[in-house]
DNA sequence: AACCTTATACTCAATACCAGTATATGGTCC
DNA sequence: GGACCATATACTGGTATTGAGTATAAGGTT
């Protein structure tokens, strides 16, 4: 090999039928379907609730994105809102069959709906996987206690030195220790650390992935969150950082919320998201200020207080804030 | 995201040969490397710069990544110091041969060498590809005189009213009009607006890429860039926006610079990549706040003037740079 | 009436950011 | 040597953004 691939011109003028050759491989389709219901950011889960939905690209689709639409419609009964490509890996034995197998990880948003039984599709709170990864009730407990102690640990052992940042500053950085704030962004480099430092169950299965039994989790390592088969957690915790991150400067939010709603049921969703509180009146200012909303001209009585008023998302700027460079108003408190 | 599945869950068990089915494809990697040569952006071309490199991923490659890295080095003897994933295509009769191909790109920073002959690559400015989106010299007179007059003219036209964002404030948004700033950032939407026009090449050869013969290009549209095969001209634009972006929170530019260098020179690489230039104080200001170099302790007497002080990247902080929220000192002189 | 929740209006300080001026330093050209 | 050039360094002012807090009004519940 080691040859240029001469791509297209050469072949462009003959159709050949698709011939098996030994570099043909299958492609996959996953999908991190995201929604938030009542202030909990939830993921649409299979297999008893350890696996993320997935199924192969057929060639019969249009493009990658339309296949991947027209397969979570069908699965699921409701259209994402929104679709972003997340991810493509083709690491061989990824399946676990010997067989090579290229996934096309994809993020979607919808608002969550009961998900047609027939193919035993639920939705669950992305906190029960990643557990560290909600700081809205302050830091939880389970880092000092369970994590942090276990990390020291394998940050202390002997490691030959290279040019990869020290394991101590890896810790530092992630989980915001030595005067470091804590980082939201960094879902997936939390999860890589805890994976090399032994703390996820999926590691402990090491290479022989098909050990496994579904369903039946062993509880080898308590507190770490809950399991799924493959890689799959690690797909979750890319969506998760690129959700994180998105929020900050394209108004994807409102893909999660009903059609009206008060400027607090947006901070808690978004802080669902985020994990981590906001400062109210901030937000407010935020939010105002892009003129990302409008009112309805109506109010709600709902949560026992003064009635809040309604607001609409105001589509037609969607495209306007094509780069807005928002902070979220983090709260401290 | 660039150490995405660089920890491999799973890679020994028995390889089998995969077995050819009717939903087996092939699968394809195409490269944006990148480099940046005496104040110019450069990207590495093949067939006469009508083309990106590319070719098969091959099954022996542990993961994507591996494959790209080895396969880049064999080809112009030089390994990237940095490569991430940049989207994945699969969309039918891409490659106009009735064949079903996923191709997916990559963005790879180096430095510039002499590339291996026997392959006939070679680099070019990539503005050569979007003579718009340098603004180094202020906005570009064919933005003017050559491009507004087709677009507002495109934009006139009747179209059914959708969802979709009016067609002229597509334009003031994307190319800066009506008060708005010019944003770098935007090259892959305003490629498709021109390519929804009609005023980039490839659209005109319509769905029949055959048509175009290598190296003759047809002068049907003059002053709208050099054109490429198939879509590699789109996914150029994608890399290009992508490392706009990223140079702003991540300190990537340093894989595209010598060693040592002055922190003109710095802020000259910044500036072509930008296509815009920066504030030279502010740009300082901002380089050593952040930390992010050191003084070697020498200077250099090279441009005729006073001599400037060598810097050098502070490796050790790249990982802690891991968002820095970083805006680049945009001057509007 | 006491209390809860939300809405609205300000304030205040600390930065961050944009831009400009002024001066020092080493070299080149005449 | 002196004018000139390009760079480096230092300092200043104005404005916008950000983080956080206080105070008050309004509708509903117990």
């Amino acid at each position: 090999m080691g040859t240029f691939h001469e791509t297209g011109i050469a072949e462009a003028s003959t159709p050949v039928a698709p011939v098996a050759s030994k570099n043909m491989i299958a492609a996959d389709l996953i999908a991190v379907l995201a929604a938030v219901t009542s202030s909990d950011p939830r993921v649409l889960t299979i297999q008893d609730r350890s696996a993320l939905p997935s199924g192969p690209f057929e060639l019969a689709h249009r493009s990658l994105q339309a296949g991947l639409r027209a397969w979570v419609e069908r699965q699921t009964g409701l259209p994402p809102g929104y679709v972003e490509q997340l991810y493509t890996f083709a690491d061989r034995d990824r399946g676990g069959a010997g067989q090579y197998v290229i996934s096309i990880s994809y993020l979607g948003l919808t608002r969550e709906q009961p998900a047609s039984g027939e193919h035993e599709a639920s939705w669950r709170s992305w906190y029960y996987y990643f557990p560290w990864e909600d700081h809205r009730a302050g830091t939880p407990s389970m880092i000092e206690t369970v994590l942090l102690p276990k990390l020291e640990a394998w940050a202390s052992a002997p490691q030959h030195p290279g040019l990869r940042p020290d394991r101590r500053q890896r810790v530092a950085i992630t989980f915001g220790r030595g005067g470091r704030a804590w980082n939201e962004e960094l879902v997936l480099q939390r999860y890589e650390l805890l994976y090399e430092a032994g703390l996820i169950q999926e590691a402990v299965r090491g290479s022989s992935p098909g050990t496994m039994r579904q369903g039946v989790v062993p509880g080898a390592l308590p507190g770490t969150g809950q399991p799924m088969i493959l890689d799959h957690r690690r797909i979750l915790a890319t969506g998760i950082a690129r959700l994180r991150a998105k929020i900050k400067y394209r108004p994807v939010v409102f893909e999660l919320m009903p059609e009206t709603f008060t400027l607090l049921q947006l901070q808690r969703c978004v802080e669902a998201l985020a994990g981590r509180l906001m400062h109210k009146q901030n937000f407010r200012r935020l939010i105002e200020q892009q003129e990302l909303v409008e009112e309805t001209g109506e109010t709600t009585p709902d949560t026992g207080g003064r009635p809040a008023k309604l607001f609409r998302f105001r589509r037609e700027v969607f495209a306007q804030r094509a780069i807005a460079g928002t902070k979220l108003p983090i709260s401290r408190a």
